[in-house]
DNA sequence: CACACAATTTAGCATGAGCTAAATTTTGAC
DNA sequence: GTCAAAATTTAGCTCATGCTAAATTGTGTG
């Protein structure tokens, strides 16, 4: 279930069950929480797959620097994201991700690339662009995407 | 410290002792997460201020409906916000924002109403907007949501 | 080849955010 | 005024995310 949300994200009825649904905005709520937590994996599977690209490997040592928590975090949240199907790793050896996971990677690419590209054309400092952006990424839907996408493509 | 990061949130280097510091990027992450924090406190304080103004109260059960949590989520989140100096509340009485709780619903509110007049603008429908302004927003630094502002003035 | 050093993993702890169930207090009906 | 129902709080659990310290494994030097 864990696969769906990561998978398509927010454009989906997010399928958690026992939800109160008392209103829209419980449900919106909600659904910005759930956001929340792939948020971490997506950040993983992100600088990952940069690691795989520009170094080779991704060593939990390397993770840990780049996102600035200690190698036990990074090797803990290693291992969520095999039980979420997203990455490999034998002991001892670098972190792979697999196909569901280079998916993810893409995906995360090309949103946050639009998100900066958008901040920046709004007149943001592209400084500031991307540190913003990788907290706003998360959050951005499919449809707000495209309406980003479809902004800069009209106007440059 | 944490009143600290609430109050001028990203805007200033957050003081967060221990800091590995090992680049930029290192940092940009650990901002984000520490944001993460402030968002749900956020929530909080910006539900009860609206609760206050249109039914005079805010009790514990309608900020869990409206939150879509249950009640005994919403009474130990209000004790954080006790503890985080932006909220009173005397047991079985309902709960009530201090100056400091007050300021921060007052520019939680500016900023939500920016963000979603900006995801409108760019042609995202309402309703998205509204949704993803609720994940978005908590992300927002002061220079970007000036720039936001700024490009909403130029073109209304 | 042995052994030290570096990297990795495991163990154990804290806090936040959520839940259910049980205890407590308030309130309203009679 | 009493008592039942509703609201609130407390207790106790789970997971996610972070940490430090200790144990384990890989690697490279002599």
């Amino acid at each position: 279930m864990i696969q769906t949300a990561l998978t398509s994200d927010r454009s989906r009825p997010l399928a958690m069950e026992k939800l109160p649904a008392e209103g829209t905005q419980a449900r919106r709520f909600g659904k910005t929480r759930s956001a929340q937590s792939t948020a971490l994996l997506e950040d993983y599977v992100e600088l990952i797959a940069d690691l795989l690209a520009s170094a080779g490997e991704a060593r939990p040592t390397d993770i840990a620097r780049r996102l600035g928590v200690s190698h036990a975090t990074a090797v803990k949240t290693v291992s969520r994201l095999k039980r979420a199907g997203l990455a490999t790793a034998r002991p001892y050896r670098g972190v792979f991700l697999t196909e569901k996971g280079q998916a993810l990677a893409d995906r995360v690419r090309v949103r946050h690339r639009i998100v900066v590209d958008l901040l920046c054309a709004l007149g943001v400092p592209s400084e500031a662009a991307e540190a913003d952006a990788e907290g706003i990424e998360h959050h951005v839907s499919e449809i707000t995407l495209k309406a980003f996408a479809q902004f800069l493509k009209t106007r440059e």
